[in-house]
DNA sequence: GCGTTAACGTGGTCTGACCAACCGGAAGGC
DNA sequence: GCCTTCCGGTTGGTCAGACCACGTTAACGC
């Protein structure tokens, strides 16, 4: 027993280079060896070091440059957002996560963020605070209004110092992003809308001031789940 | 303006399948073109073609298999678990992800879930039911035990339908699978230890059934936290 | 000393080749 | 006629080699 399906080529440069991080023999900032060397040192084809190399691009692993010099060759930058985004997106497209699921889940974070925003005072909000600033300007444009939008909930994840938390509501926000600007078509009065967002992500913002962990839950589930509703976007039965 | 970095091969290919799943193209259960195929029809190298396939492999959206007939050629499949619970790996491993950030993570999903779970009396609880009985069973080895914990908890998140939460939940169970092991070690008394979480396991299961939604909560998190502090893992400030 | 140019190292891509696994039908034996 | 055997075709898995684009660096000419 124990027999070991003949390890796939790829499998080999993907397991060494995850053991080469889990080891600290390879960390943030630095580089991998080059591309030819590492074929010839784990005697595998450089195609399929390719291979392994685009896996750990794609998930925001690591950053690829040509020419020569730092910026070159494959940097180690563990940027988990993009990776995470690319997957949600992929399995949304494939049927592997429905729509309410995704919003659901990003419902459940976001009440999580400021309800444990509210039970630290110490929290650093300023970059909400200077998001929800810049909303109140005059002339924006839909899309500008909901990019800023975006901006304020991921910032207020991103205050609750979790990054697992952050990166997935940003990718869960990404992924369900075209249906919220499809959404904002349906909105009659969109001027009327945009003021009622601002004033409940005050609400979130004071709920959080006040240290009151439930009224701020409340407050961000009635700001999604209202423009939802509004916006006449799935959500779970 | 607007001038277009120009899209790498693999890109393209990537966008293309992605594109054909968002249009319903191609669907779970179907098959993609062949690569030689793919690569003419795309006017790229089949390398690069492999490169995108690779991606959505590790990503859990294909199964790829050799030889000819029905089970041949790359299949979309959508299993989003391996692939979130690799990208999750990999983010830890190099420092993308804070273990005590996966822990808090996945201790607000498990939160979630037991809550959702005693709202809803209609949930089907059969499979962590059957899990727990299994876990009274003697002559149980540390891991065997600790096996049928993980997928106690993997059920609970299952039972609550919602498919992103539990297959994240799953991911960061199973990122944080080796300190959970080793913290094992550092326990005196084992067979007192693994009679009280099989106690705790039966006290979340009540909780739900008595619809108590806090209590659950509650519950899942002291026997969440109370394994950690046994175990000297690390946990959030 | 300074600007120019050539060499080199790196990822990005393509092509062609061969192998392994698998299925299906044709050929053969009974 | 039926079963077994074998062969060819299809498909992914891998490798080797080649070429390009890009950016640094060192050598060169003035």
């Amino acid at each position: 027993m124990t027999d070991t399906p003949p390890a796939r080529a790829w499998r080999v440069v993907l397991d060494k280079i995850e053991g080469d991080l889990l080891e600290g023999r390879l960390g943030p900032g630095e580089r991998l060896p080059p591309e030819r060397e590492l074929a010839s040192t784990l005697g595998v084809g450089r195609s399929s070091v390719r291979e392994a190399l685009r896996v750990l691009e794609v998930m925001g692993l690591i950053r690829t440059g040509t020419g020569s010099g730092p910026t070159a060759g494959a940097i180690v930058t563990a940027t988990p957002h993009g990776g995470l985004s690319q997957l949600l997106r992929l399995q949304v497209a494939a049927h592997g996560f429905p729509i309410p699921d995704v919003y659901e889940t990003r419902l459940l974070l976001e009440e999580w963020a400021v309800a444990h925003l509210a039970e630290r005072p110490d929290a650093d909000l300023a970059d909400a605070r200077s998001t929800l600033d810049a909303m109140a300007a005059d002339a924006l444009s839909i899309d500008d209004f909901l990019a800023l939008d975006a901006q304020f909930h991921v910032r207020l994840a991103e205050a609750s110092g979790n990054v697992v938390v952050s990166a997935t509501m940003a990718g869960l926000r990404e992924t369900i992003e075209s249906y919220i600007r499809g959404g904002a078509a349906r909105i009659a009065d969109w001027d009327a809308t945009a003021a009622r967002l601002r004033h409940e992500h005050a609400e979130v913002l004071a709920a959080i001031d006040a240290g009151d962990a439930e009224a701020a839950r409340r407050a961000v589930r009635a700001h999604i789940t209202g423009y939802y509703s509004d916006a006449g976007l799935p959500t779970p039965a």
